[in-house]
DNA sequence: ACCCAGGGTCATA
DNA sequence: TATGACCATGGG
């Protein structure tokens, strides 16, 4: 069985296990944006808290992020960890999207080069730019994330260290090119790791037991 | 007390 | 290009 197959395979067992996932949580495609940001190497629940410390003070937009002291948006995300590096993080992105003209109209006409784009903006590497891309404005991408590299390459699939593009085109190249796809794909390896295999992404009880270890056939 | 969580930047070799 | 230090809270 080839291994693209094998990547389709374990999307159909992940998707019936845990079922629709509804990702990204959040009401705007500017809130997956901050979330994205405020998420970089830590729990969600203290990402979700300082979203929710923004909303209670009316300061999650564009404008107010920009205008207020970014020692005040500090104190403000502070449940989020890294809290001074990410609110420079914060002000940079509504920066660069005022340059484009707002959340609006990015949404309306995405140009060729947006990924690249956001490449540039400060504190926006390949996996929250991927985040923005696919769950606020619903490219077709797929995101590698730590959870990704552990779960495959423990399947035996990949090289836990290979490139985050090499990855990326794997992934991409063996499903469709499908948004839907792509952000539930994501959610379940991230839900899968989360609650059902803590320790061991592949554990002997869950729904991918006896994908590795050389006993495809059994399973798939 | 230690480890990790839905990363990225910067300095150094 | 490839490591390593650094950022920092909250929950296990």
């Amino acid at each position: 069985m080839s291994r693209d197959t094998r990547f389709k395979r374990i999307y159909q067992l992940l998707d019936t296990h845990h079922g629709p996932q509804n990702w990204w949580p959040a009401d705007t495609p500017f809130e997956v944006m901050v979330g994205a940001v405020l998420v970089q190497n830590t729990a969600w629940k203290n990402a979700s808290s300082a979203i929710a410390r923004l909303k209670e003070a009316d300061l999650l937009s564009p404008k107010a992020i920009l205008q207020m002291p970014v020692e005040k948006l500090a104190l403000c995300i502070r449940s989020s960890g890294h809290f001074n590096v990410k609110a420079k993080r914060l002000q940079a992105l509504c920066l660069w999207l005022d340059q484009q003209g707002g959340v609006d109209r990015i949404i309306r006409q995405s140009s060729a080069d947006l990924r690249e784009d956001l490449l540039a903006v400060y504190g926006i590497g390949p996996e929250t730019a991927d985040d923005i891309l696919l769950y606020a404005l619903g490219e077709p991408v797929f995101i590698i994330d730590a959870y990704t590299r552990r779960l495959f390459s423990r399947l035996g699939l990949l090289q836990s260290d290979e490139p985050y593009e090499v990855l990326r085109k794997k992934f991409e190249s063996a499903l469709q090119m499908d948004a839907g796809i792509f952000n539930q794909y994501h959610a379940l390896i991230v839900v899968h790791a989360k609650n059902t295999c803590k320790k061991q992404p592949v554990c002997s009880e869950c729904c991918l037991a006896g994908v590795c270890d050389g006993v495809w056939k059994s399973i798939l």
